[in-house]
DNA sequence: AATTAGATTAGAATAATTCTAATATATTGA
DNA sequence: TCAATATATTAGAATTATTCTAATCTAATT
């Protein structure tokens, strides 16, 4: 394998180094069109799934947060229901909104133009703003 | 003590038990008029320091856990900063927005009249919305 | 007031996450 | 080219977060 494909690029080029734990992460996580929402375990079931060889767990959570401080990944806080909440990883890493399916459990990306502009009118702080993000539920 | 205030009403009212350590925790959720966040580690450390009898974790978790399936909290999950997130806990259980202050980690309530209507363009789904809620990221 | 049924507490068990020693990779310079 | 060394990564161990459940407490019934 030449590993030079498009998904290993941004690998490539971010200084990391280039192990087979990684490339295959990565080679899951980003060679696809569609944002991918996943949690932990998630990525390690399907990882076991597909590969023979083992990634421990630890691994998973160090590539993941590596992935998410390199700006590939972000982390998406959801109170799933009334007794559980999951940490889910989102390929989509720009401001974003979701819609979020309490039936499915699944985490949907909205478009900036599916939500209208969000209009902050009081500025009760100085501060500037970050980021404004907008989480629609579905009922069951 | 009569433990006939107002802040004991809605445990009274709920058909629970009023054990010490609820009266305890109620006492210092409810009694105040502003809005409270909290996380159960802030909880268990300023109940460590208002009184002498212990209250263990667990029964910490449980009765906050049992307060929000009453409906007396609402959970809030925060990814607080790059690399920690924080379950918060609400004493405001209505749909409400919130500022999340990145340099002092504090969890601020938005007024709806503070944030314009939002409206969801595109009906991705048939299904019922629930709930919509904005959380505004304040850099540090 | 004793008996019983059901609710609650909190230590024990488990699950989630992070730490760190062992290993792997990259860099340096002979 | 290839040791030697420095730095980065992996993954089992340790720790922290959360849940489970047996012992205890409370309320209802007689
Ligand atoms: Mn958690
Ligand atoms: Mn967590
Ligand atoms: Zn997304
Ligand atoms: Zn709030």
């Amino acid at each position: 394998m030449k590993n030079n494909n498009v998904f290993l690029e941004k690998l490539r080029s971010s200084g990391l180094i280039l192990t087979k734990q990684r490339i295959e992460i990565c080679k899951f996580l980003f060679d696809r069109k569609e944002t991918f929402h996943f949690t932990i375990n998630d990525l390690q079931s399907i990882l076991r799934k597909r590969s023979n060889e083992k990634i421990s767990l630890a691994t998973i959570y160090n590539t993941v947060h590596t992935f998410k401080k390199k700006g590939f990944l972000k982390e998406i806080l959801i109170n799933s229901n009334s007794n559980s909440n999951s940490n889910y990883f989102d390929t989509n890493v720009s401001n974003h909104h979701h819609f979020f399916d309490e039936s499915t459990n699944e985490l949907i990306d909205l478009k900036d133009s599916d939500v209208g502009d969000i209009k902050i009118k009081k500025n009760i702080t100085k501060k500037k703003i970050k980021s404004i993000e907008v989480l629609v539920r579905l009922a069951k």
